[in-house]
DNA sequence: AATTAATATTTCCTATAGGAAACTTGCGGA
DNA sequence: TCCGCAAGTTTCCTATAGGAAATATTAATT
């Protein structure tokens, strides 16, 4: 790989020397398909049929003997109903997903770093969850190109936490929220958000699945 | 299988009644990374530096000669900032409600009372919904009394927006979250909460449903 | 323990993704 | 018009992903 040099940008696959820690290495993969398999009780067999992979093909995608093609993890997400975001998020320190409760303390939340937004998860192991809370910090830019809209299944709440933000949607003016304020919608529609205060907004984000 | 007693998974295999037959429609993928190449005003050759692939194999993947492996999706992705479900959701956006959107200004909530909490409803027609957030001042209070746990149907993510409270649940110890902690739990397991600051505290908190 | 059935892994082979470099296309300037 | 440069495409080759079947492992039953 053609070493970058000067980049800003995280690059995954050098992600090892992000060093504060954590991100998503990029072949924990295979694990966490596998602990989704298993947590839904299928064999491999079973997880063949629904997602049209041969059984040697998951295999080694589980033991992280190979990595997957896209098409491969396209197949895998629509067979076993797996939400791709899913699959980025930082895998669960702790095996076990049964747990009832989950308290994330004040700045504790895992990081999940994109160049337009900072995320940090308020959950674990969202797979099980039918919300996915996290905070998120939207930089202060001028960056205009909004092509960096998202729109997704599922709803989404979110609410002003500090500073103050446009949300730009796909069917609407933009619409500006202050601190306190919050906003529910469709998050099918494409939905941008960027921070009109000088500093960076604080915004807390909750997703269906 | 039969274990659903604990927490309501997405249930696998409902989802995937693999009538085996269609693909999985791969490729909407090219043209989709090549807008947001040129939205960027890049070059490919510059693309290249920032992701690490060579030019020859993102002018493949742009023009869908080839299925780009997963290794290549997260270097993309990586390298470019996109957010990576932005690529998995089809851009149809189906069809347009009347109520996408739905803006709750601080403070303007519908107050929403019950017996033990005062609340703020921060959506309209939750009905609709299929998350209800609201905003509630828990008082401060020494009431001892915790007979009025809440169970029921669902999940529950909270936040302490100010102040400081205790949580107790049923099958945990009690735990205490200052502001800026949040719990993601089980709703159908008991829990109750009291504020341990001298003032009220606030929580937000959104459930499902 | 021994046998079998079920599940998971490994092997071997083919298909295809990815990189380097050759080739093509498009465009501006003398 | 021609040249020259820059952006994009294609070719050719190597590395590797994916499938079928063999092998190994684990679990259940007697």
């Amino acid at each position: 790989m053609s070493d970058d040099s000067t980049l800003s940008k995280p690059s995954v696959l050098e992600v090892a020397r992000q060093d504060d820690g954590e991100f998503v290495e990029p072949l924990k993969l295979g694990k966490r398909l596998k602990s989704i398999r298993l947590a839904n009780n299928l064999t491999l067999e079973e997880a063949s049929r629904l997602t049209g992979l041969a059984r040697s093909t998951l295999s080694k995608i589980e033991n992280e003997l190979i990595s997957p093609t896209f098409q491969a993890v396209q197949k895998l997400t629509a067979g076993l109903g797996i939400d791709i975001p899913q699959l980025f998020v930082p895998p669960e320190v702790g095996v076990q997903a049964n747990s009832r409760r989950d308290v994330t303390r004040a700045g504790e939340g895992k990081p999940h770093p994109t160049t337009t937004y900072e995320h940090e998860l308020l959950a674990n192991d969202i797979s099980q969850k039918k919300m996915v809370p996290f905070k998120c910090t939207v930089r202060a830019r001028s960056f205009e190109d909004f092509d960096d809209w998202v729109r997704h299944e599922g709803e989404e709440f979110l609410l002003v936490l500090s500073g103050s933000v446009d949300v730009y949607t796909e069917y609407y003016e933009p619409v500006h929220l202050s601190e306190g304020d919050s906003m529910y919608y469709d998050a099918r529609m494409g939905h941008c958000l960027v921070s009109t205060s000088e500093s960076d907004a604080m915004v807390l984000w909750v997703t269906t699945r």
